[in-house]
DNA sequence: TGTACATCAGTGAACGCGCGTTCACTGATGTAC
DNA sequence: TGTACATCAGTGAACGCGCGTTCACTGATGTAC
């Protein structure tokens, strides 16, 4: 019916005038409960953000909200997605910033991005990397655009070794270790097992550096976080790209 | 007058005999308390716990757990440094069955155990690692018993380099790096900076790592977190340990 | 040892709050003939 | 173009729930003389 799917409206192409006015303001009201509990988000948190709550910002009745959400939990999954998308779009637009061949300004790019996106968007941040929400079940959807981020970090790799300028990473992987991170080489079947690791090992280095940061265990340790993380990007980069 | 305090009741000396009966049934609740606490904060998560079903559990009306512990962020306090102390114990008692000049397996072991203590303990781990609870501000009583965690770790370094088995690391850190991690530095001052900072960031990988899988973003693409976390592990020991 | 008073633990009721979700309804928009 | 019916959006009331915290109270334990 409606093509306006209540799952992911913002990446559902604009309203076409053969549209009537009903589906058209459909999709606009979607759109504006989404921004209301991604504003709700983004200043109480995760934890803070109630239908009944949106529904105000609004300005409807809380049961009218059941028209575009099925239910709280459809809500939050659209502010997850989201979440990783604005992350990945950060990413994303960061890394294009530096020049193709630079492979290390790349991966410093990337990284500040991250960073910087995460130090922009706390609560968001945490509901995609903090403690998962009790009773809430990471649907399908989320798989794409999380994807979307790791890929730019693989791209880099991959663009190393292509043009020949990095080679795969000391020491070669045993056949447990390859086994334990076997379905990450379904997703990337093209790339060296050693590499992959390495690189899924670099971008775990990346989020716990950055939830480190914001969960607050910096305090009283490192008193500029953005000093020590752009450190640890040169450390994890001399790693990934040597001699670049 | 009492000396239960509310706030570490489990680090109080036992009750005397010189103590009333009052006095040691106080202690004995404010442990069966924190105890329910435990108990539901395993089960149900943060988020479940509230001082209503604590004082359910307990026996009590909701109105008397008043009398051990003022608020419900008290209560949580008190967990909070709950887990942090159990976190230790486990990584302090892992480290300690590996032989004394084996650094490498020490390290092993110490990283072992932390994450046998979060798979084992997942809301306690989120409790500490997670996001932050809304409104809770971590109270200086948590200090101590983060650094006992980390001391283990910093002791193997340390043990290296008074025994002359590995050098500090390759590379020195930058004035605006040394500035960087001035509070670490200050909290241990006779140890080489470049080796803590190699150290924490060391320390933030393995928590990353950890909270990686638990949070769930390993589904998909390690199959065995395990094995990676133990592959990892030995990355960093070559680094850190160069030579073990 | 005994009495009088002070301290403390636990009770039960209440306050005031917010939540997710359901449901019968009104009125407006869209559709078929 | 006009009418009759179907679809949909939004309302307002309600259900049932749980929460943290306060408060006046009873009864038991501890203390000073």
């Amino acid at each position: 019916m409606s093509n306006a799917s209540t799952h992911d409206p913002e990446h559902t192409a604009l309203p076409s005038k053969a549209e009537g006015v009903r589906s058209r303001v459909r999709t606009e009201l979607t759109l504006e409960i989404l921004a209301a509990a991604k504003h709700h988000l983004a200043t109480q948190g995760a934890s803070g953000l109630s239908l009944r709550a949106v529904a105000r910002d609004v300005g409807m009745v809380s049961s009218a909200v059941y028209r575009y959400f099925p239910s709280r939990d459809d809500l939050l999954t659209a502010l997850i997605v989201d979440a990783y998308e604005d992350l990945a779009d950060a990413i994303e637009h960061g890394e294009r910033k530096a020049k193709r061949a630079d492979l290390r300004a790349r991966w410093f790019a990337a990284g500040r991005a991250l960073r910087h996106w995460a130090v922009g968007h706390p609560h968001e941040y945490g509901l995609i990397y903090g403690t998962p929400i009790p009773g809430y079940r990471a649907p399908e959807a989320t798989i794409a655009p999380v994807l979307r981020a790791t890929n730019v970090m693989v791209e880099i790799l991959r663009d190393g070794i292509s043009s020949g300028t990095i080679a795969s990473p000391h020491g070669s992987l045993g056949s447990a270790d390859r086994r334990a991170i076997a379905p990450i080489r379904e997703t990337f079947p093209d790339t060296p097992p050693e590499m992959l690791a390495r690189g899924f090992g670099a971008w775990v280095n990346l989020i716990g550096l950055v939830s480190f940061e914001l969960f607050g265990h910096m305090n009283n340790v490192i008193d500029s976080p953005s000093t020590f993380f752009d450190h640890e990007l040169g450390r994890l980069a001399d790693d990934l790209l040597p001699g670049m």
